[in-house]
DNA sequence: GCCAACGTTGGC
DNA sequence: GCCAACGTTGGC
Protein backbone atom coordinates (compact mmCIF):
# COMPACT_ATOMS: atom_id res chain seq x y z
CA UNK A 1 0.00 0.00 0.00
CA UNK A 2 1.01 3.68 -0.88
CA UNK A 3 0.46 6.73 0.88
CA UNK A 4 -0.27 9.95 -0.42
CA UNK A 5 -1.26 13.32 0.36
CA UNK A 6 -4.39 15.58 -1.42
CA UNK A 7 -5.28 19.15 -1.11
CA UNK A 8 -8.22 20.42 -1.52
CA UNK A 9 -9.34 23.59 -0.82
CA UNK A 10 -12.09 23.60 2.52
CA UNK A 11 -14.02 26.47 1.10
CA UNK A 12 -14.28 23.96 -1.91
CA UNK A 13 -14.71 20.51 -0.71
CA UNK A 14 -13.48 20.06 3.30
CA UNK A 15 -13.24 16.54 5.29
CA UNK A 16 -16.65 17.47 6.21
CA UNK A 17 -18.20 17.31 3.29
CA UNK A 18 -16.81 14.36 2.74
CA UNK A 19 -17.62 12.49 5.68
CA UNK A 20 -20.67 13.82 4.88
CA UNK A 21 -21.06 12.20 1.04
CA UNK A 22 -18.98 9.04 2.16
CA UNK A 23 -17.10 9.48 -1.18
CA UNK A 24 -16.09 11.69 -3.64
CA UNK A 25 -14.63 11.73 -7.97
CA UNK A 26 -11.28 13.82 -7.75
CA UNK A 27 -11.89 15.88 -10.44
CA UNK A 28 -9.40 18.66 -12.08
CA UNK A 29 -6.44 17.64 -11.24
CA UNK A 30 -4.39 20.10 -14.36
CA UNK A 31 -0.73 19.21 -13.27
CA UNK A 32 1.05 16.76 -15.21
CA UNK A 33 3.14 15.84 -12.40
CA UNK A 34 0.28 15.16 -10.13
CA UNK A 35 -1.96 13.26 -13.22
CA UNK A 36 1.35 11.16 -13.52
CA UNK A 37 1.31 9.68 -9.69
CA UNK A 38 -2.54 9.11 -10.13
CA UNK A 39 -1.83 7.09 -13.29
CA UNK A 40 1.32 4.96 -11.99
CA UNK A 41 0.95 4.69 -8.56
CA UNK A 42 -2.29 5.27 -7.05
CA UNK A 43 -4.30 2.11 -6.47
CA UNK A 44 -7.49 0.82 -4.62
CA UNK A 45 -6.48 0.81 -1.09
CA UNK A 46 -4.12 3.30 -0.87
CA UNK A 47 -4.60 5.72 2.03
CA UNK A 48 -4.51 10.01 1.79
CA UNK A 49 -4.00 12.62 4.21
CA UNK A 50 -6.69 15.30 3.32
CA UNK A 51 -4.98 18.45 3.33
CA UNK A 52 -7.42 21.88 3.71
CA UNK A 53 -4.84 24.18 1.79
CA UNK A 54 -5.94 27.71 1.41
CA UNK A 55 -7.46 27.76 4.47
CA UNK A 56 -6.95 29.04 8.18
CA UNK A 57 -5.26 27.14 9.07
CA UNK A 58 -3.80 25.01 6.47
CA UNK A 59 -3.57 21.13 7.79
CA UNK A 60 -4.15 17.64 7.62
CA UNK A 61 -7.98 17.54 8.59
CA UNK A 62 -8.61 13.87 8.14
CA UNK A 63 -8.08 10.48 6.65
CA UNK A 64 -9.05 9.05 3.12
CA UNK A 65 -8.54 5.89 0.80
CA UNK A 66 -8.35 5.46 -3.08
CA UNK A 67 -11.80 3.61 -3.80
CA UNK A 68 -11.39 3.26 -7.59
CA UNK A 69 -7.93 3.89 -9.52
CA UNK A 70 -7.37 6.89 -12.20
CA UNK A 71 -9.62 7.03 -14.86
CA UNK A 72 -10.18 9.89 -17.34
CA UNK A 73 -11.54 13.24 -16.16
CA UNK A 74 -14.87 14.32 -18.15
CA UNK A 75 -14.96 17.96 -16.89
CA UNK A 76 -11.67 18.48 -19.09
CA UNK A 77 -13.53 18.08 -22.80
CA UNK A 78 -16.85 19.71 -21.35
CA UNK A 79 -16.79 23.40 -22.14
CA UNK A 80 -18.95 24.36 -19.30
CA UNK A 81 -16.80 22.73 -16.43
CA UNK A 82 -14.84 25.11 -14.41
CA UNK A 83 -11.63 22.48 -15.44
CA UNK A 84 -12.27 22.50 -18.75
CA UNK A 85 -9.16 22.11 -20.77
CA UNK A 86 -9.06 23.26 -24.47
CA UNK A 87 -6.27 20.89 -25.28
CA UNK A 88 -8.10 17.83 -24.12
CA UNK A 89 -10.65 16.22 -26.43
CA UNK A 90 -12.40 13.10 -26.19
CA UNK A 91 -9.73 11.48 -28.58
CA UNK A 92 -7.06 13.37 -26.28
CA UNK A 93 -8.28 12.73 -23.09
CA UNK A 94 -5.22 13.77 -20.90
CA UNK A 95 -6.50 14.39 -17.45
CA UNK A 96 -7.24 11.54 -14.67
CA UNK A 97 -9.28 11.54 -11.78
CA UNK A 98 -9.67 8.97 -9.20
CA UNK A 99 -12.66 8.61 -6.11
CA UNK A 100 -11.94 8.49 -2.56
CA UNK A 101 -13.79 7.34 0.38
CA UNK A 102 -14.35 9.10 3.79
CA UNK A 103 -12.23 6.92 6.51
CA UNK A 104 -11.88 9.57 9.45
CA UNK A 105 -12.00 12.84 10.54
CA UNK A 106 -8.59 13.42 12.73
CA UNK A 107 -9.25 14.23 16.05
CA UNK A 108 -6.60 16.43 16.35
CA UNK A 109 -6.35 18.98 13.46
CA UNK A 110 -2.62 18.75 12.23
CA UNK A 111 -1.73 22.16 11.34
CA UNK A 112 1.40 22.97 8.87
CA UNK A 113 3.05 25.05 11.63
CA UNK A 114 2.97 21.54 13.37
CA UNK A 115 4.19 19.68 10.61
CA UNK A 116 7.16 21.95 9.76
CA UNK A 117 8.09 21.35 13.07
CA UNK A 118 8.46 18.31 14.08
CA UNK A 119 11.46 16.46 13.39
CA UNK A 120 10.47 13.58 12.28
CA UNK A 121 9.00 14.74 8.87
CA UNK A 122 11.94 16.08 7.86
CA UNK A 123 12.24 16.06 4.02
CA UNK A 124 8.61 15.61 3.53
CA UNK A 125 6.82 17.22 0.06
CA UNK A 126 4.21 19.45 1.49
CA UNK A 127 6.47 21.30 4.06
CA UNK A 128 8.71 22.50 1.27
CA UNK A 129 9.11 25.71 0.18
CA UNK A 130 7.29 25.99 -3.35
CA UNK A 131 5.81 22.83 -3.20
CA UNK A 132 2.47 22.89 -4.70
CA UNK A 133 1.91 19.58 -5.80
CA UNK A 134 -2.17 18.64 -5.26
CA UNK A 135 -1.43 15.06 -5.03
CA UNK A 136 2.21 13.90 -3.33
CA UNK A 137 3.70 10.78 -2.42
CA UNK A 138 4.35 10.49 1.31
CA UNK A 139 6.29 8.23 2.67
CA UNK A 140 5.19 5.37 5.26
CA UNK A 141 7.13 6.80 8.16
CA UNK A 142 5.57 9.87 7.72
CA UNK A 143 2.78 9.34 7.35
CA UNK A 144 2.54 7.45 10.69
CA UNK A 145 3.85 10.48 12.22
CA UNK A 146 1.11 12.68 11.43
CA UNK A 147 -1.59 10.22 11.82
CA UNK A 148 -0.03 10.35 15.76
CA UNK A 149 0.25 14.08 15.76
CA UNK A 150 -3.59 13.40 14.78
CA UNK A 151 -4.40 11.42 17.68
CA UNK A 152 -5.28 8.19 15.40
CA UNK A 153 -4.50 5.14 15.58
CA UNK A 154 -2.29 3.31 12.70
C1' DG B 1 -5.54 40.63 -1.30
C1' DC B 2 -0.53 40.27 -1.84
C1' DC B 3 3.03 38.09 -3.95
C1' DA B 4 6.75 34.43 -4.36
C1' DA B 5 7.34 30.23 -6.50
C1' DC B 6 6.22 27.34 -10.11
C1' DG B 7 4.25 25.40 -14.41
C1' DT B 8 2.74 26.19 -19.10
C1' DT B 9 2.54 28.47 -23.46
C1' DG B 10 4.08 30.20 -27.64
C1' DG B 11 7.09 33.24 -30.50
C1' DC B 12 11.35 32.99 -32.37
C1' DG C 1 15.18 24.48 -27.50
C1' DC C 2 15.29 29.00 -25.28
C1' DC C 3 12.97 32.08 -22.49
C1' DA C 4 9.64 35.95 -21.62
C1' DA C 5 5.02 36.40 -20.60
C1' DC C 6 1.34 34.74 -18.40
C1' DG C 7 -1.62 31.99 -15.24
C1' DT C 8 -2.04 29.39 -10.95
C1' DT C 9 -1.13 27.93 -6.29
C1' DG C 10 -1.27 28.64 -1.69
C1' DG C 11 0.89 30.63 2.59
C1' DC C 12 0.56 34.67 4.86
Amino acid sequence: MRYWLMKSEPDVYSIDDLARDGQTTWEGVRNYQARNFMRDDMRVGDRVLFYHSNADPAGVAGVAEVCEAAYPDPTAWDPASHYFDPGATPENRRWLRVDVRFVIKAPCFVSLDALKTDPRLEGMYVIRKGMRLSVQPVEPHHFAAVLEMAGLPL
